[in-house]
DNA sequence: TAAATAGTGTCTTTGAGACACTATTTC
DNA sequence: GAAATAGTGTCTCAAAGACACTATTTA
C-alpha cells in the first residue's frame, strides 16, 4: 500500500479532479441514440463530448443526475446507474482527472437544450459513432466511455427488465421488442419475442386495454402492459448473435 | 452541468482525495476469503479493512495491481477487473474521498504478510462477514464493497471462465467444482457439472494426463485441465438457486 | 381489397437436472 | 473389503427458435 498519510491533507498529494460523465441512452425514431454536448471551452473546445462536470458537493450518484436534468430537463422515470471510472493519467491535458461514467436509460425525450456552458446539446444516433470516418469524434476517451455504455446497456437488457425504462408507462409488447431491437441492432422475431416476454414472470403485467389504433401501416390494435416486479429475467432474453463475441 | 471552470486549477475546487481498495478473494481449504488488513493508523485505527492507499501517480488500473502486489507478492496470474466506485461525503471522517474499487481473483497463496502501514494482513473466509454478530467489523463503508464484490464474482462465475483464477494452470474439474461450490455456497452436482463443463466450447482444454493420485479419501484419478480460450461461457453456467432474489 | 401486423399453435432441437451405474482409488 | 469419488448413460422437462396460421386493422 502506498503509505497512508497521518494527516488527510489534500495539499500533500498531486491534485485530483472528479469528474462524472453521463452516457445518457434514448430510442428516438426507432434508433438508439446518445446524448452529447459541444465543448464550450478548453480543451478540446468546439469538440462532441458527453455531458459532465466536476464533481462538487453531491453524492456521485446525485452528481450524475443532476447533469443529466440539466441537459434534459427530465428528472425522475430515467434509470441511472454507474458504469465504470477511467483514470488514465493523460486524460486531461493539464492535470490529472478521474472520471466517473454513469450510464442512463430514458423515454423519448424533446430536443435538449445546451445546459451549463456547452455550446449545443443533441440526441445523436449511436451507429453514427461506431463508423471509422464519422463526422463525429469525441473529446478526451468518450468514445472508450460509450462503446463501454453500449456493451453495457446491451448485456442489461439480456438479464433484467430496464427495457422498459426506454418506454413511457405504459407500452405495447411491439414496442418493447423495438427497444431492444434498437439496443442489440437485430431484429427479433415477433411471435417468439412475445410468447417470451410473457413467459418471464413479473417482467410486465397487463393493464387490459388496447391501443386506440393499429399500427400505421395497418394490423390489430395491440394490448397495454406496464413495468411488472421483476428485478431480473428469469429466464433471461439472450442475445441471438453471440456466437462471434465467445472467443 | 456544474459549469467547466476557466482554468484546470484543482485548488478552486474542494480538495478530493482517490484511493483504491481490492477485494482480494482466493479459496482456501475449499472456503472463500477476502484478503484484509488491520490499519495500523486513523482513522479506524485498529479496524480491519480493504487492503488499499491513494492514488499518486499511476493509472487506476496499476495502482490496484500495486496494492496488490504489496500484500500478497504475487503480481502475475491474477485476475483484476474493476468493481465500482464509491463517493459518499462522508466517507471519510476529515475530507471528501473518492474510493475505486477493485475486484481480484487469484490461487492460493501464502499468508500475506503486512505491507504499507497495515498493522497486519490476513485471509479472511467471507462466511464471517456476512453474520450480523461477528467479531470482524470493516472500516468506511468496506463491508458494503465487499458484499458488492461478492455478487459481482458470484455472477461472473455464471457466464465467464474466471473460476479458473482461483486455480492453478492446471487443474481437475472436481477442483473447478469446488470454487463453484465455494463462490456460490451451494453444492452442486458432480455429474451434471462435470458433464457441463466439457460441454462449452473453450472453457477448458484436456491436458491429457492425470493427476497422480486419487482423492484424500478414495476415488480414482482425475483427468487434469487447462483454460480454454473463451473470454464468455456459452451457454452459461447458472446457479441453481436464483428465484428469490428476483423480485 | 391488399398489405401489415398482433397474437397463438405446434414442432424440433438443445440444454438443465435427476438418477443410476461402472470403474478406480484410498485407507 | 468398505467407502469415496471420477466419469458416463439415460430419461424427463423446460426453453429457444422455426414456421404456420388466424384475426384485426389501415390505407
Amino acid at each position: 500500500m502506498s503509505s497512508m498519510p497521518e494527516e488527510y491533507d489534500p495539499r500533500s498529494y498531486p491534485p485530483v479532479a472528479v469528474t462524472v460523465d453521463v452516457v445518457a441512452l434514448t430510442i428516438r425514431d426507432g434508433d438508439l441514440h446518445v446524448l452529447l454536448v459541444r465543448r464550450g471551452e478548453p480543451p478540446f473546445e468546439g469538440q462532441w463530448a458527453l455531458p459532465g462536470g466536476f464533481v462538487r458537493d453531491a453524492d456521485l450518484a446525485d452528481a450524475a443526475a443532476r447533469e443529466l436534468a440539466e441537459e434534459t430537463g427530465l428528472v425522475g422515470r430515467i434509470h441511472l446507474e454507474q458504469l465504470a471510472t477511467y483514470g488514465a493519467p493523460e486524460r486531461g491535458p493539464r492535470m490529472r482527472v478521474v472520471s466517473v461514467a454513469d450510464l442512463a436509460f430514458g423515454p423519448e425525450m424533446p430536443d435538449p437544450r445546451p445546459g451549463g456552458d456547452a455550446a449545443a446539446a443533441a440526441w445523436v444516433r449511436v451507429a453514427l459513432l461506431d463508423r471509422p470516418g464519422t463526422t463525429v469524434r469525441l473529446a478526451f476517451d468518450h468514445a472508450r466511455i460509450v462503446a463501454d455504455g453500449l456493451e453495457r446497456a446491451r448485456s442489461k437488457l439480456e438479464y433484467s427488465p430496464l427495457a422498459t425504462a426506454f418506454l413511457g408507462d405504459e407500452f405495447t409488447i411491439p414496442e418493447l421488442r423495438a427497444v431492444y431491437e434498437a439496443v442489440w441492432g437485430e431484429e427479433l422475431h415477433a411471435g417468439n419475442f412475445h410468447r417470451k416476454v410473457l413467459s418471464v414472470p413479473g417482467f410486465v403485467e397487463g393493464v387490459g386495454v388496447t391501443t386506440e389504433r393499429g399500427g400505421p401501416r395497418g394490423g390489430p390494435r395491440a394490448r397495454l402492459y406496464r413495468a411488472g416486479d421483476a428485478r431480473l429475467l428469469h429466464p433471461a432474453l439472450l442475445r441471438p448473435s453471440r456466437e462471434e463475441e465467445v472467443r
